[in-house]
DNA sequence: AATGAATGAGGGTTCATTCAT
DNA sequence: GATGAATGAACCCTCATTCAT
């Protein structure tokens, strides 16, 4: 009975936790970090200021949950898990989209790490850590064995994975947060599908050119 | 002579602006906007607090200032109008240089940019139409060259640009602003160069096959 | 029946509230009243936090019965009826032991006595009627069979029982919550030894008689 | 000039930090520490909120000066200096009269430290450094004078000197502090002499009977 | 009887902004 | 023009008290 009770219980902590980080996620996507009181965030929430220390230690301690709670990772896992030696020319267009879509899908929690993940350098690292690097991995070990199989060239294959999902990133800054899509609409398709066309093929319009030398400009 | 006095007051008036933004950039870059006070900034400029609002009518109009006064394009702009018809081959390694130089000139502005920007509708917009697109729009006018030229194939050209400048762009913030050279090292050569030639190449092995097709996925 | 279970229910609530007051003036001591959360005071009796108000109406009542509960009386009651008709020179310096004794093991109550009455007059005028005034009258009992008999001089009884018990609850305060006896130590018996010699002859060299002997303290 | 301004601008930093002092003290002395609000004490002195931060640290850093800043010791020196080699018959009453009129004009100061210093062993070691041991030093160097001119008898004289003093504390304490004065009154007069009296002559009836050696009891 | 989640008033502190000198 | 003392709104956080379970 008391484990019933103490299972119930903490369903029910995990569940306010929830409610005050969504809650949280959603004032500070519009106010930013300092922007959003506590008791915004609480009532937010639907419950009192007092009552949002009783989940969180401080306003602090907020963000790092806040960004552990939500990365690309999972989705993209599944993505690139289910391409298995699939070839890249079909592939780097699925990822695309899947990168694309999540982004768009995550443009609060992209604004809350641009803003306040640089200012804090503990979280910085935990960040490229927890979210960056695992993702850049994720593609890396996908593009690896692609030149395994010689379907790609041999290039650094982690610099390349980040500059690949990097394109989508600042399509989602400009576009999206920075409010580009007002000023010079951009279709999704146009933007994945150039992303894709550059990581796959480049921009030369002959590139039967042996490729790599040019690069020694 | 009262015409000499008002230009010599103007000049003053610059000039003490100017120690003000390269003090309040300093500030902000460690602090952030909210966290470097307006006394911080003063001193930090060797003038005292109320001397700050001679000169900027309040806290929040610095920033607007601040973000006019630095950008890419002056730099930019030389390089690009110094590449004339210069075959891209050539051409797109030295702008990733040049960019990636500048880029990690201004990581303090980048970590202003992206901090800041994002929760101010009035100078995201300024922002796009004031650095972002007119960059952007100099990369495009020397890739519509190339496309004219049938130097590079006929993609949409704005999009291109964006995406070869933006691989740049996230480097520096993962690389640099986010700490990721602590964890993974990348050399300057490592980065510009794949990204060079992935723009130029793309990362197929045997990029002979027509282009643009497999895109269709 | 009803009889025994209501009784058992009274010794039962005594316990508690016993615990209750035993757990607050340790927390009390170290952090003072406001210090003291009644959290903290109730995790210290080992019950929850509700469960205090189950037993005391608030946190501020909690101090009378606190105040209440500990007092020198019931020691020094039974070493002054031991007295008798002992003459003083004997019977001041056991005083002075008894008393000295008292204090010492009750220094927390001290301590919370000194921080906390003189700020609730209500407290004030209880602590000065049920502790002070009785432990003095006690005194005062004492000397005026003293001076009935001859044994002192005739002296306002009541001033001269409370300067005589004040001079050892100063050293206390000194000594031992202000921390002198880190810079000054005095021993049991320097103390005790003097006051109680201060108290039967005074300070004077020759009160008539030999001087210097008086020293043998 | 500047060192006019200068000096101009510290004595109005002075000024101030006296009339937050004294408002602080008023309501300490009536609402303890913790219940005095920044906001009342700074109401009190005349400014707003803020500007108590302009003249001390913090609310902590408040207690310090005004402890550091009332002491009977500017008093009691000039008291005891004056006495010279007068006979203890004659120094003992008016130092008892100076210090009781001493006492009660610093009532509000005896509360505060009462109050605050247990609690801090920082500022209790302090006091007892500053305050206490000076005092107490200045009886014992005249009571050892005393000693040398065979005018008292040979006693610590250092605890002796704590314990005159400290009979007069516990009055002010009783009396005026927890209010006993409504209940047993007791004249100045009566207070004074009676400590007096005692410290000098005791209060058996015949001090010529070999002193000390009862004691031994 | 016992619990502990929830509340919200209230406190210390910061800081953008004003204004008299 | 330059200064910096003064202001007070607003913030984060604590904790005594209540009440549904």
């Amino acid at each position: 009975m008391a484990r019933i009770a103490a299972a119930a219980r903490d369903a029910h902590i995990d569940a306010r936790r929830g409610e005050l980080l969504d809650a949280a996620l959603r004032r500070i996507a519009t106010q930013g970090f300092d922007g959003a009181t506590v008791e915004a965030i609480a009532r937010e929430a639907g419950v009192a200021k007092g009552t949002f220390y009783l989940y969180f230690d401080s306003k602090e301690s907020l963000l790092a949950a806040l960004i552990e709670r939500h990365s690309l990772i999972p989705d993209l896992t599944r993505v690139v898990d289910a391409l298995g030696e699939m070839p890249p020319e079909q592939a780097i267009p699925l990822i695309a989209r899947a990168g694309w879509r999540g982004l768009r899908e995550r443009l609060t929690l992209l604004r809350l790490v641009l803003r306040e993940i640089p200012l804090r350098e503990d979280n910085a690292r935990l960040f490229m850590e927890r979210v960056i690097l695992p993702t850049n991995r994720l593609l890396e070990r996908y593009l690896d064995g692609c030149v395994e199989r010689g379907s790609i060239r041999a290039l650094p294959t982690l610099v390349a994975g980040r500059a690949f999902f990097g394109m989508l990133v600042v399509f989602a800054i400009t576009q999206e947060i920075f409010g580009g899509s007002d000023l010079v609409p951009m279709s999704d398709e146009e933007i994945t599908e150039t992303v894709a066309g550059l990581f796959l093929h480049g921009a030369l319009a002959r590139p039967n050119a042996a490729p790599g030398e040019d690069v020694q400009v």
